[in-house]
DNA sequence: CGGTCGGTTGAAAGCCTTCAAACGGTGTGG
DNA sequence: CCACACCGTTTGAAGGCTTTCAACCGACCG
């Protein structure tokens, strides 16, 4: 069911928005009601490119999605992972930027959402309008959490401050209670400033201290007060987020 | 003069505005009657703590200031440079961030507006809503480019590519030609996620190859090309806020 | 069954850090 | 006016975290 695939996009969209704005039943129903087309990608597909100008937003319906950057050699870093309900570059909409890419980590559908429609109905609405806002200003947040992290943490605390992160964030858009991160360990690599390597090392150090587990495709956690001592993590930055979650009572 | 220094501090920011959103005169008049107080602050002041909650914003008068935020054990990391005419923590005032502090690098002096202040006039205008919306936008437009430059690239180009992204918006601010850069080599080492001690040796090969001179609190550019090479600087992120500059022809 | 992808491992090298000490300029107090 | 203290810069030596290069392994897929 594709239709309804899409609706609970925006659904989880507008929860996001919730966690830090008021909407009136007048913008959920605008929201609701926001034209656009799914989009199926594979994993590993650069669905926008660098330097590539658009003209619609990527709603993540299902899947990982991360925005990068990347310098004239070809390293590429992370600037943020989206997860459903997420919409990976709504700033875009408001001032176009070329500098970053979106890339699908796994097989993600994404529904595009046209630029002029969102400026249309943030013109009709200013709580719509403050909503983005914060949405963007909550991204920000985000961003400069990782500058601290990848400026300032070795790769054990950078590590483990991704999957704290990760795991609350992901925990709030699919409700289920052990969480699937479909990161390889190359795009760790990249969200971190490390060499995929070197991820692998320190990832068994954290799997030997018992602190986690590692399937393919899955990540458990099985001691979150540790990891999280390790990353120095404080979710407030989170804004709110966090706070939405069903049952967390981990930190 | 108090008062005029103000009144010069926000046309800056207006004119910073203008360089991405179209304000109306009624805008400008809104802008430049805003109430506010000044503070002189000393270098190396801590005026807005980490945690501390804040009930203003900081136009930036004169000086310069970083936002910043640090590790437990008080590794710090400065994730934006504000000059004249930036609002340091603009972002503040429509989402309640306490994860960053802000710092005078050099004396700097202050002009605080209350949050109420600024909600006040953005409720007011829908125009200066958006213009707020997108210099949020611009600042982490940068931070991504920081994040890049951190995570991907060596000392020697994340040196040289904070040169000449803060070369470029200084001299938006300040009209002069040669620029002054009251940056200590600590700071930059907070900025750019290195040591002092290797900034130093970093910063000693620039100037061997002839890409620049230094004195106290003062950077000259003597090969720029070079330099914006060994950066990898395209300065189109800066979303045209250097195509505002009086009289660039430098890239 | 061969190919590909992601993960794992080893050895060597390199970039950057750490620790310590010394240097020069500036401002202050005697 | 000089002595002293302070701050930012500079230098050396040693060590460590991370990278690089290369190879191998295991799982999944056609």
């Amino acid at each position: 069911m594709p239709h309804s695939s899409q609706q609970h996009a925006i659904r989880l969209f507008i929860r996001r928005l919730e966690g830090h704005s008021g909407l009136s039943d007048q913008d959920r129903q605008t929201l609701e009601g926001l034209p656009g087309s799914l989009v199926n990608m594979p994993a590993q597909c650069d669905f926008v490119h660098l330097g590539q100008p658009v003209d619609h937003v990527s709603l993540i319906v299902d899947g990982l999605v991360a925005r990068f950057s990347q310098t004239e050699d070809g390293k590429r870093q992370i600037l943020a992972l989206g997860v459903p309900g997420d919409i990976a570059d709504l700033s875009t909409a408001f001032l176009p930027a070329k500098i970053s890419g979106l890339q699908a980590l796994t097989r993600t559908t994404i529904f595009r959402i046209a630029h002029s429609r969102l400026r249309e109905i943030a013109a009709g609405s200013r709580s719509l309008l403050e909503a983005f806002y914060r949405d963007c200003l909550a991204d920000a947040a985000i961003g400069n959490q990782w500058l601290l992290n990848i400026g300032r943490r070795d790769s054990r605390s950078r590590i483990a401050h991704l999957l704290c992160e990760t795991s609350m964030r992901y925990r709030r858009a699919r409700q289920d209670h052990g969480f699937a991160l479909p990161l390889t360990q190359l795009h760790l690599a990249d969200a971190l400033g490390l060499t995929p390597v070197h991820i692998n090392r320190t990832l068994q150090t954290l799997r030997n201290a018992q602190l986690l587990r590692l399937g393919r495709g899955f990540v458990e956690i099985l001691d979150w007060d540790m990891l999280a001592e390790i990353a120095e993590f404080n979710p407030s930055y989170l804004n709110d987020f966090a706070a939405r979650m069903p049952a967390p009572a981990m930190c």
